[in-house]
DNA sequence: ATTGTGTCTGAATCTGTCT
DNA sequence: AAGACAGATTCAGACACAA
């Protein structure tokens, strides 16, 4: 039983720390199925190996021109192949992923998401508030940048907060597209000499947006790209756990500075509105079990159109149907589904009340025998 | 010399006209290197499980036609392929090329553009001003569509009237982000039943930025999925030469009715600024392009003393002056400066309106847009 | 005539859990 | 693995009609 393995070991999952190296194999490295999120900034194009630089102003006729441009491509594929792939080993099985790019690299990108199995839940475009013009006039602003997320597989039960996201957005629902400022001012890494200290730092705005919609705390964030760390930042300050892989020494620095400076929010700003799915189901059995309604008592449809009997049981019996709060309303409507509690209404000092106030009741009591240390 | 080749006989440039059949198959049919842009919005390969209702339990009208439909990514890359490549040949060497797309299928299609040798010049995102919301809270509401536009070739000399969109702009550069809304109302073809015609009729003032942007006058324009024709009305309008391709029967009869309802602009109005434009806030142009106001309307001064006509890139003409609305009522005043919003109006059923009206509704939908912080 | 109210609809990969 | 069943879920705009 001691018999040894040819499966490389697995090292433990190294959280809140900057590894060194080239992520394609340090993701190799790492225990596989233990991620939630991937967030993934690729190079756009150029700096891989050497292999995608053009020759340096040789005016190539149009032939060569095309061909050389295929091997870019390919390179650029097959890189995007590879890292994709060691990054899809590592989540698990209900993990997501966040890539961005722009029209350079992002239909490939997506396109190789979808070989490789992944399920595209949204593109999402971050409208840039303040983008660089266009100087010499040839084409439209490029105001905008595009990232994609997407679930392991179809089958997926990826995380997505939704109520969070609707109160971030005042009130109606998230869209896919985000206008945010681009990442400038003291917000921006500078190195020792002052300047920018990475060329394509990402505003936390969005890695906020990103990380409070699809984790939730204490979930696992990995960023192969990691740069100067905004996605660590953000993760940390979220109460989240990150993991950064960053080949170049220099912004494995600035990141380490950065990440020391930051600081987790309180638990409190960390709370969420939460969704109604995640509250305790209650059965409407339970309702006249404690005598909050009882046995033979007439309910009213919204509109008072239709009526219906209570039974001891709990279900309901109205208009020769009988079932339960849901089956019968939906019947009497016609509907294909109903949720009898906001359907449903009786009748108190001659108010009609929906009976989701019974149901809020019996959750209220049970949030409270559970809140108290017995 | 008189050899009969094997290649097929290529039949003069079919213009104004919808053409029946397989678009793959009737572009092989045309003459190479014969047109200036090609507009193209394929299938999007949606793939829908079951059906969709709202949360009043009304059933969502999805797009489940047969056309839409392809057994694998593999199948569908493999008609993009085929009719960009049919396309590409027919595009004249400085022509261009846009392509419309979702997230289900644009990854596909900007890959393929780029493995056959088309340059992107820019991505450009549709933002919906009024999407439909996800009913399921499962997602961020898809509030967008991507459009890609690419010249044949890197090397390519493709139109772009710059100044022209700058104008529709209000001055300041277009971007790469157009906020539009979906194609309703009146606007929106109708079968003998009153239902829509086409599941995915575009709105016309997406096709006139197109246009206008990267088309002159007289150029030809292809449309390989001609669907109700909102390509060829809005090329026909503009002054543009136009070829439809369309498979279906039912959506050709649309169109060419649509079609025969349709007038070009005058001459005047097609004629677009080659000047710099002042700034305020609301762009005239997009009174222009939302169809508040046609071009070639004519607008009276206050007392009708003046008037001048609308044209498509917003800016007006009158006693041989072009310009803004400020700079056109300044000059007809002899003034050093005129509130064009103010002092220009439109004649609606016997009555003069002041165009202000419309900067106002179109303040209120930016209001309802911009009120939130998405 | 104007304003307010209710209805309808739009390129959509739209549920979770227990048996 | 498939089926049963609870029950959660919507925004903007056009239009018809009422007050």
């Amino acid at each position: 039983m001691t018999k040894t393995t040819t499966k490389p070991k697995a090292a433990a999952l190294p959280l809140n720390q900057i590894l060194a190296g080239d992520c394609i194999e340090v993701m190799r490295s790492l225990p596989e199925a233990s991620v939630d999120l991937i967030f993934a900034d690729p190079p756009y194009n150029l700096q891989l190996k050497g292999e995608l630089h053009r020759p340096d102003n040789s005016r190539v006729d149009a032939v060569d021109d095309a061909w050389d441009q295929f091997s870019s491509f390919a390179a650029y594929d097959r890189f995007t192949r590879d890292w994709l792939d060691a990054a899809r080993r590592l989540l698990k099985p209900n993990g997501a992923i966040w890539v961005i790019g722009s029209y350079h690299n992002v239909f490939r990108l997506g396109a190789e998401l979808q070989n490789q199995g992944f399920w595209i839940l949204n593109d999402v475009v971050w409208r840039k508030s303040n983008p660089m013009p266009n100087f010499r006039g040839k084409r439209l602003t490029n105001a905008h940048e595009t990232l994609i997320w997407a679930s392991k597989s179809e089958a997926a039960k990826y995380t997505f907060n939704y109520e969070a996201l609707k109160a971030l957005n005042e009130g109606v629902q998230m869209r896919s597209d985000w206008v945010l400022p681009i990442c400038t001012g003291h917000e921006r890494e500078k190195d020792a000499a002052g300047d920018k200290a990475h060329p394509t730092q990402k505003p936390e705005s969005l890695l906020h947006r990103v990380i409070v919609g699809t984790t939730n705390p204490g979930d696992v964030v990995l960023d192969p790209f990691f740069g100067t760390g905004t996605t660590g930042a953000v993760a940390k300050m979220l109460g989240r756990e990150f993991i950064g892989i960053e080949r170049e020494a220099a912004y494995r620095e600035v990141a380490e500075r950065r990440l020391a400076r930051v600081r987790k929010f309180d638990r409190e700003a960390l709370e969420i509105t939460g969704s109604k799915r995640a509250e305790p189901r209650v059965p409407f059995g339970q309702v006249v079990e404690r005598g909050m309604l009882r046995p033979g008592e007439e309910l009213f449809s919204i509109g008072s159109r239709f009526k219906a009997k209570v039974r001891a049981d709990g279900t309901l019996v109205g208009n020769d149907v009988k079932g339960s709060i849901h089956q019968v309303g939906a019947h009497l409507e016609g509907a294909p589904s109903c949720n009898g509690w906001t359907y449903w209404h009786f009748k108190r000092e001659g108010k009609m009340i929906p009976i989701d106030i019974l149901r809020q009741q019996i959750r209220a009591e049970m949030e409270a025998d559970t809140a108290r240390p017995n």
